[in-house]
Parts: C-alpha cells; structure tokens; sequence
DNA sequence: ATTGTTGCAAAGTGTTTGCACAAAC
DNA sequence: GTTTGTGCAAACACTTTGCAACAAT
C-alpha cells in the first residue's frame, strides 16, 4: 500500500501540468477533488466525492464537483463510468493500470478486475468494426462472494 | 426483414407465456409494450416506446411503462442497459441474439455488434473471479463512420 | 483589471411512487 | 367481489445551469 502512494501520486502531478498547459488557473476546489481521486483506487460516485470532501473539512460545492469532473473527463485524464446503478463513477486513467468492474445486484459493491485476453478481444473488435472505437467499458454483474 | 418475423414473435409469445406462468393478468398496455419490444430489434429507451406507442394510437402511460419494463427485466426476458447516455435502453432477450454496443460520442448512435472470441473471453473471466457472474455488459464507445 | 473559479439555489432530465379508477379473474 | 393493472400527477435522485461573489493571473 505504501508504495503505491509514489505511483498515485504521479496521477495528480500529471494531472495537475495537464490543467496548467490547458490553461486552467489553479484553484482550491479542483486541487481537493484531484487529490481525494488520486488516493481512492476505485470508481467514486460524484456523491461519495462530495461527502469525503466535506469529512476532511474541505467542503466543495456540488455544482463545482460536476464541473471538475467533467473538465478532467474532457481533458482524458479521468475515466466516467456508467455501472447500470443509476448514477455515473469516476476513476483516474492510470495507462498501466486499465481495469473493468464487477458490480453486485444485491449490495452494490464495485470490484475491479482486469484481462489481457479481454483487451485482447476488444482491440481486435476495434479493428474489425467501421468505427473509430475510442474506449470501452465493460460491466460484469451478478452477486458478490458476501451475498451469495 | 419478413423471415425474421417468425423469430421475433417467439420472443412476444414466450414472454406472454411466461408472464401467465408467474401469475399476471393479461393487461393491454403490458401486451402493447411486449409487441413493440419485439418488433425493434435494437434497444429502445423508455421515452422511446412512449413516442411509438403513442404514434401508433396505443399511448401507455409513463408510469406503466417503466413497471413493465421493470417487471420484464425481473422475469430474465428483457435487458436493461446502460450505454453512458443518461438513460437505460431496454431489449428482448433471445438466447441465440446475444449482442453488445458500439456507441457513437458524437451523435449519439447505438450500433450492435457481437464477437464469439469476446464472450469466450467474459466465460472464462467469470469463472475465474470470487464472484457469481449473470450478466455482463460491453460498451465501445467512439466515433461512428458518418461523425469521423 | 480581467478572466477563470466557486458556491448557492433553481431548473432540468430520467425514473419512481401514491392513489384512484378500470380491467381481469 | 377481490385483486391486479393502468394512468395521472406528484415526488424523487442525479446532474446541469444561472448568477453573484471570489480568487488567480
């Protein structure tokens, strides 16, 4: 665990010159949210964002969450997930650690997983098909160990 | 398109069939949601079905709709799924159909597509994982051939 | 001084629920 | 006659937008 915090913190670095190169100002809020998803391993709804935020005594509004969000998104450094729970969850593009998610119907737990061979099949399609694939997300569900 | 008729009604008529089995009353609206369901061969979202139904003089009201769908999506028929759109898309299920999505970023187009190679791969995934696996859910998303 | 950033509240969108009436059994 | 199905309107949850105050450049 410890170790990963180097790696991790790469995240938020790049993130952070991204914004800067952009032409992003520096800003409380944003500087919050990157470095609360830096730290977190799995997909965080925008709710979980807010209350996390607000337990650490760094408030940010909820409006400004939504915002952030989706300027990381566009910028490609943040991944927005729709796991069929009827609210969308993000999680930082890592290029070496790409993973998918298992979600359970009964408790709604979010467990990543990864597979060469998935990836594999995946690009293949992309290859195949007339459509400039771009991304790709790819949802297990079903009932986790505990609720079995 | 004629042939496929015949195998598009066994998907209404197994579906009426297995409605009366778990103890339903027939009821219109139900019926109308069931026929359309199988005529479309791709995935439809609520508000969709609502403007065809309604078109064809068969107007169910919203409320209904959604309980249908949910109902047909308990009795293992229908699936419920997510594409990132901020909406669910519904579509029978034939054993012998299964298929996943393309979608377009841009306008936002939903073309299908399956791969045998992929489904192996998914199989031997949930076999592995400490997780009851039921379903699974596979995305592309990118730009269609008309939007690049 | 200018322009991007933030928070609040209000509005928007897709979905669900409460309830009265109609339809199926 | 009892129970389920349906439609309407209201409530709901998540997300987006308008706007005024604030902070970075």
């Amino acid at each position: 665990m410890a170790e990963a915090n180097s790696k991790e913190s790469q995240w938020a670095t790049a993130t952070t010159e991204r914004l800067a190169e952009a032409g992003f100002r520096r800003g409380g809020a944003r500087a919050a949210v990157v470095a609360l998803l830096d730290e977190q391993s799995c997909a965080l709804s925008a709710y979980e964002i807010e209350a996390l935020l607000a337990a650490r005594e760094r408030a940010v509004g909820r409006a400004s969450i939504y915002r952030i969000l989706e300027q990381l998104d566009h910028l490609g450094v943040l991944s927005k997930v729709e796991l069929g729970q009827g609210q969308a969850r993000y999680e930082p593009i890592r290029p070496d650690h790409h993973h998918h998610h298992l979600v359970c119907d009964s408790c709604e737990a979010v467990i990543a997983f990864d597979d060469a061979p998935l990836e594999r099949a995946v690009e293949s399609i992309s290859k195949r098909v007339d459509f400039a694939v771009e991304g790709h997300e790819i949802v297990l569900h079903g009932l986790c160990a505990d609720c079995r």
